[in-house]
DNA sequence: TTGCTCCTCACGTCACGTGAGGTGGC
DNA sequence: TTGCTCCTCACGTCACGTGAGGTGGC
């Protein structure tokens, strides 16, 4: 039974994977108005659908619906521009993701590694781990160096040397290259 | 003059690259909450700035304020579970991007090459674009197939022949493989 | 008559941004 | 006295999710 011309929200709602409330919204917004029956229900035609279609092609694209609006009413928005743009996005995220899985990894596996570390000293890590891949101001800097020594105030003579110990484990395990690259990374954090 | 040992929001803020909102809306949720002087304006000890510090190395890790505040007080969320969720949720959607910047890539290329596609066609390239890369349902094939068959049907001849053309090309310029490969995502489109 | 689907509010989400309008401190 | 900084509302952002309470159609 499939000689129906039009579909209700419920009916294109199934149809497509949105869902009802959505579609609402997007009528809310004037992105995509149907026509109404007798009874106040939304009545979506073959061309709502195909509208519909391309409100969710392109928001798939990472355009906001008001851009989708513009595009495919007026057109006043320049659909390559707006593309173009997306793509520059997209790459900055991938790249910030890339950094945060890169950092999430690193920590995730020292918490294999080490003999469970408690929560207090895992937060220890992170904290210096962002600050390492944070650019500082000379203000920050100072900042750093004073808690650094607050901490290392507070450390016992045994944690020290520990300390001490996993450092130089960490620096034996690199390689010439390694070792230079951190040092390239270090010098990079500070000020110009 | 850097022996004071109490900082207001503004002075915080600049130090530390977070707006005064950013703490005032941390104070509301009881993340942060400094104490006041005389005039009711915040004042923020070392402690509250090393709290400060965590919260921003764990949020910069995708936690929520709501998690942070859990972690930061009574405990009662494990840190390595939450980064091993973070890291998932990173991965994918590190996934999901990559695909977005493949499929951007493809629709501005063809931009690029073509000779300067009409808005109306871009949108036409990204919705098949967006229609192969979504598994559909029998329903949805249908709905596909029928609209395909309406767009051929307006098409002019010299229209029809273009297309034909283009298809033929780009086929041409793919090897076996990727003669296979299209053939075999093609096929992952059909419901099982 | 009973479900079922649909409808319209209207608040919630998340981490703040952005004024508006007012006050204390140097 | 004049700026400057700080304060507290309170609404806006973005794309809907999630009930609450009610009505038409088979």
């Amino acid at each position: 039974v499939t000689g129906q011309d039009t579909w209700t929200a419920g009916e294109l709602a199934r149809r497509t994977g949105v869902t009802a409330r959505a579609l609402h919204h997007y009528d809310a917004l004037g992105l995509l108005r149907p026509s109404r029956d007798a009874g106040g229900r939304r009545r979506y035609t073959a061309a709502d659908v195909r509208r519909l279609h391309r409100i969710l092609a392109l928001r798939g694209f990472g355009l906001r619906l008001g851009e989708i609006g513009q595009l495919l009413d007026g057109g006043r928005a320049d659909l390559g521009e707006l593309l173009r743009r997306q793509l520059t996005q997209t790459e900055e995220r991938i790249a910030a993701a890339r950094r945060l899985r890169r950092d999430l990894r690193e920590v995730l596996g020292r918490l294999d590694r080490d003999t469970e570390p408690s929560t207090e000293e895992l937060i220890g890590l992170i904290e210096v781990m962002v600050d390492m891949n944070t650019r500082l101001t000379p203000e920050q800097l100072a900042e750093m160096t004073r808690r650094r020594e607050e901490m290392m105030a507070e450390l016992t003579p045994e944690q020290l040397a520990e300390l001490r110990r996993r450092r130089e484990e960490a620096t034996s395990r690199m390689s010439a290259e390694e070792r230079e690259e951190a040092n390239r990374r270090r010098a990079a954090l500070l000020p110009d």
